[in-house]
DNA sequence: CATGCATGCTCAATCGATGAAGCAAGATTG
DNA sequence: CAATCTTGCTTCATCGATTGAGCATGCATG
């Protein structure tokens, strides 16, 4: 039988072809004259198991067409079993590291016949748990939290739904976590930039480590592989030389605009945001200075800026490659992937 | 009374605190001993008008807490008259302009109290409508369409179901539209190129016009300002100089290697995709040319390369202002609104 | 002491889609 | 020709939250 509400929508005599509601597989069932069932069947797919004639699922099928019907996922997702939407937190869009992994992150979720929803924490904690909550709440089957201040944390919101987590750039305990190798790529990239200097400035001096949070898992990891390199030739980084001021262009072009840099320094930058505030700082100078410096980070056009010696791209397709699998088949435990960077040299 | 299915689930005996479903007001009515619907007053602010008592409110949201309760969005939106979503589709989320609005778009729609969801199409026409229609299945009470290549195919798409469609960056006929002053940025960027050319070379010459599509509106508003700068200084622009090979960095850059460019040429960069292309290919070079351009579109580092004149900044934050003006009060008719741009020299 | 009213809840229908179970009519088999 | 099978549907409960209507209880008022 038709429910009662059908009756009250659906196109009104004289107001003519702009129904005021979406219909509903109710409305279609009222004009194609058979029941709900048949047309949730037919437009589901599923109507050659549940025995509906081709001439029906046709004819049904030509209605929804016409009547510009769009099954209502609030609805279908409450009564079925699984979800298939698959969430994302991240910090920000607006840079070429974050804006590639959530566009390959979606193409990658709807291959696998996913439902991607992604949301925006602006690096803030209260927004990074709010977010996956919202997450939760979407009835997502698992949470990628890419970036987030506190991946444990969040894994804390998720398990009592039962809603997997995945750290992505930044590792949990709590989760597995799928990560770059920032040890060795920075003391790569570290060693890099101090073999450019020794050359085009004659001696090796101590880089300056420039951007990032010292409490923040991949800086210390970077620091660390940074320090390595200089350890290799013999020479101590004076810890005034670590300007770490956060993910921020701004502060870090104060930071910088504070100390006195000294001529044919060489720079090792942690993330392309901070780069930001290394080129305003460098081109905002009185004099321009001769420089080198290599980043933690790609970015098409910092790749050809005078004075960089190259940048450590991070592995963004074997990194969510490598969270797929996780997605797919549930690993025990709490592993921690590392993925290889690569260095892509200026030009 | 408690539905006979919340005794089928919840914490089982034996399983300790892994529940394998996620708390239902059920759930937490019957641990609370009081109804399903006097919980979800207290979980949805409504319980004052229900005169619930403070006490009882205290209790159940207590409960809540510590079953990690969170409400079924999709139950919550199938009864409720309005879903608040607001959806976004996007064609790609790794440049700086999409970057900038997909985060400003989620920021300012959040503040609204509404619930962003974004999708990203590639610029693929059937991904696009293919996304209208999974945002208009979202239940999404308006949808941005944002650099969509056809426009009026996804307003036609959301027409039938009431769902409201703005077009963004791109406009269409059938919705209202906001986008930038293509044709003013674009002469303003046109005369700076052709001026700084002469100042630095000596004399006035067409100007190269890069990037973009020949049958998109925003490319021939830009041609048609790049026009009418040549034309104000009497200069006729060989059509040879039009090299319109799409967004695409990779066919930007194989187009150049194609002709044969003039040293002291000055190039328009129609959009920062087509200028990846320009510098793959100014740095790719066998020996590097002596040129100015300059690019309708910004970017942090770009903004620094050699050789470049400045950017044709587009005011994003203005343009989803008057997005939401138009969600917020819908217009009559089909307006097309043109927000100025902000030149940006290169340092 | 009857009446009215405020308080603090509960009941049950509902949103739209799904799918197990069931039913009627025709085709096939013994 | 009765029994069984197949075809092609329909019926109805269900997912979880919301909300108008209703029902006790207690207190104040005339």
């Amino acid at each position: 039988m038709l429910r009662p509400s059908s009756f009250s929508r659906g196109t009104m005599a004289g107001i003519g072809d702009s129904p005021t509601r979406r219909p509903t597989i109710y409305d279609l069932a009222q004009i194609a004259g058979t029941s709900p069932s048949a047309v949730s069947a037919i437009l589901n797919g599923t109507w050659k198991k549940r025995r509906i004639s081709a001439s029906l699922a046709e004819r049904v099928s030509r209605i929804a067409e016409e009547q510009g019907y769009a099954v209502n996922l609030q609805a279908r997702l409450l009564r079925r079993e699984r979800s298939r939407i698959i969430g994302m937190i991240i910090p920000k869009y607006d840079n070429r590291y974050f804006g590639a992994i959530a566009e390959q992150f979606e193409a990658m979720a709807r291959e696998r016949g996913l439902f991607p929803v992604i949301t925006c924490t602006q690096r803030d904690p209260a927004l990074e748990v709010e977010a996956a909550r919202e997450m939760i709440s979407y009835q997502a089957e698992c949470l990628i939290a890419t970036g987030a201040t506190d991946p444990d944390r969040i894994a804390g919101v998720c398990a009592p739904s039962g809603v997997r987590s995945i750290n992505l750039d930044l590792p949990g305990t709590a989760v597995p976590s799928v990560v770059s190798d920032n040890f060795g790529g920075a003391r790569d990239l570290a060693r890099r930039i101090l073999d450019r200097v020794t050359r085009d400035f004659g001696a090796p001096a101590p880089l300056y480590f420039i951007g990032g949070r010292a409490q923040d898992h991949n800086t210390r990891e970077r620091l660390r592989g940074f320090l390595a390199a200089h350890a290799e030739l013999g020479l101590a980084v004076p810890p005034a030389r670590c300007l770490m001021h956060g993910y921020s262009a701004t502060k870090t072009e104060a930071a910088l605009a504070g100390v006195d840099i000294a001529e044919h320094s060489g720079f090792f930058v942690n993330s392309t945001i901070a780069l930001e505030g290394v080129v305003r700082w460098i081109y905002g100078a009185p004099r321009l200075p001769d420089l080198r410096f290599g980043c933690f980070d790609w970015d098409p056009f910092a790749r050809f800026l005078p004075q960089n010696i190259g940048m450590m791209r991070q592995d963004i397709g074997a990194m969510l490659t490598r969270v797929f699998d996780f997605v797919d088949r549930p690993p025990a435990g709490a592993p921690r992937i590392e993925t290889p960077c690569i260095f892509e040299p200026a030009n």
